[in-house]
DNA sequence: CGTGGCTTTGACACCCCTCAAGCTTTGTGG
DNA sequence: CCACAAAGCTTGAGGGGTGTCAAAGCCACG
């Protein structure tokens, strides 16, 4: 059966599923749903009742919050291998951010019940998962003390810094708004810090891209 | 045996023991270390090797992380009940931060190895422990939504209603500069603000403590 | 080839940081 | 009990980094 071994080079791909023998890769691809979204579409809504856990086979997915005034944020970008709408995991009832598709998508889904049975049985993925969240949260501690102490030149070199590692690029596919979003500032300020870079020859930016060219420079902090 | 059903009494009130029977609640209340620390002291620093897990019987602790350039943040206050220095749960090697008494504290630790042992006895404390992680995950999510987007006289009108809530009293103790770390602004502005509110009658604020007098008004958020 | 969504650029304002100085409270030792 | 020092707090002046708004350019796509 050749997808379904497809299905399990996958799931052993991510951290929550390591280390577990073969009976139990099983039942969770068993039990696993899948679905595809183009661009743009939606998994999940901040708000909504949170009864599916989401792992991205491929494409890219952006997690976006919304504050009562209406100006938005970025609170990450999952890639192939990551889990996203992690809440079910632990017990959350409603999403508190939306998950959107930055381009085309595939995942697995598991609904709430299904996990928390998983769990149940195979009590490595609640460990697993343990360290996906505090890898998540020492993240998010990292930025929010940027976000604290740095000006936005820094922050926005961390971001792209961040993002080419993880996607494994030098191309970063994203709009100035979604830099912005993603470093908490306005996408008229993140125009200018781009452009100053450009001159300088650190990047090559276009419209919803960003090519970085001189790594070294780029993320040579400037501190204060 | 006393003292003893005292210390279960107290595990009891943590989130991480939720559930457990009689016989677990024995084995981690014997595999706990006590220790006592004055006000000023510290529990551990931002960089060691994260070897303990801490859970707070009574006082106050601040956890508190620091820039490259120096400058310093408050990632939040634990009262008793709490734990603290959770690294150890999710495989992290060294803290992310320091956390120093803010208060006579009195607390239980347990390594790194104990509480991996535990886990695996008591699967449950891992479902335990992912719903704490998750909890903290979307207070701080919150926070970075704030300071991407709140000024700063929101942000600190928020701080203080969460750790009256927290707190459980309408005293806090704390000074200007303590929250300004924990609001991301300096303790100018922050002294600033609590002048205006004074003068307003909202608050009373001495040296190291605000007194809320009119919650209402205060936590009304001014929004933009 | 027009329309809409990104992006750039300028002007301007203002929030808030920075620095400096003085004040008040608390604690300590004579 | 007073004097002094240290720590915390207040207040003012000044400047700069960024947000805000407006307008125009540019690119992609139908």
């Amino acid at each position: 059966m050749r997808i379904y071994e497809e299905k399990v080079a996958f799931l052993k791909k991510c951290g929550l599923f390591k280390g577990l023998d073969a009976s139990a890769l099983a039942r969770i691809v068993e039990a696993a749903g899948m679905a595809q979204k183009e661009k743009g579409e939606v998994f999940f809504r901040q708000g909504e009742k949170a009864d599916q856990l989401f792992f991205l086979i491929e494409g890219k997915v952006k997690v976006t919050q919304l504050s009562p005034d209406g100006s938005q944020i970025v609170v990450r970008y999952a890639g192939p291998g990551e889990l996203f709408g992690c809440v079910p995991l632990f017990g959350g009832i409603a999403y508190p951010a939306s998950g959107t598709t930055a381009a085309v998508s595939k995942v697995f889904t598991w609904d709430r019940e299904t996990i928390w049975k998983l769990m149940d049985l195979s009590p490595k993925i609640a460990l697993n998962a343990l360290q996906i969240l505090g890898d998540e949260l020492s993240e998010l501690r990292q930025r929010y003390l940027e976000l604290a102490t740095e000006r936005v030149e820094v922050r926005v070199s961390r971001a792209l810094s961040r993002l080419s590692k993880k996607m494994k690029t030098s191309e970063l596919l994203l709009s100035r708004q979604d830099l912005a979003e993603l470093t908490g500032t306005t996408l008229y300020t993140v125009s200018r810090i781009l452009n100053r870079w450009q001159k300088n020859g650190w990047i090559a930016a276009k419209r919803g891209s960003i090519q970085i060219k001189k790594s070294s420079k780029l993320f040579s902090v400037p501190e204060k």
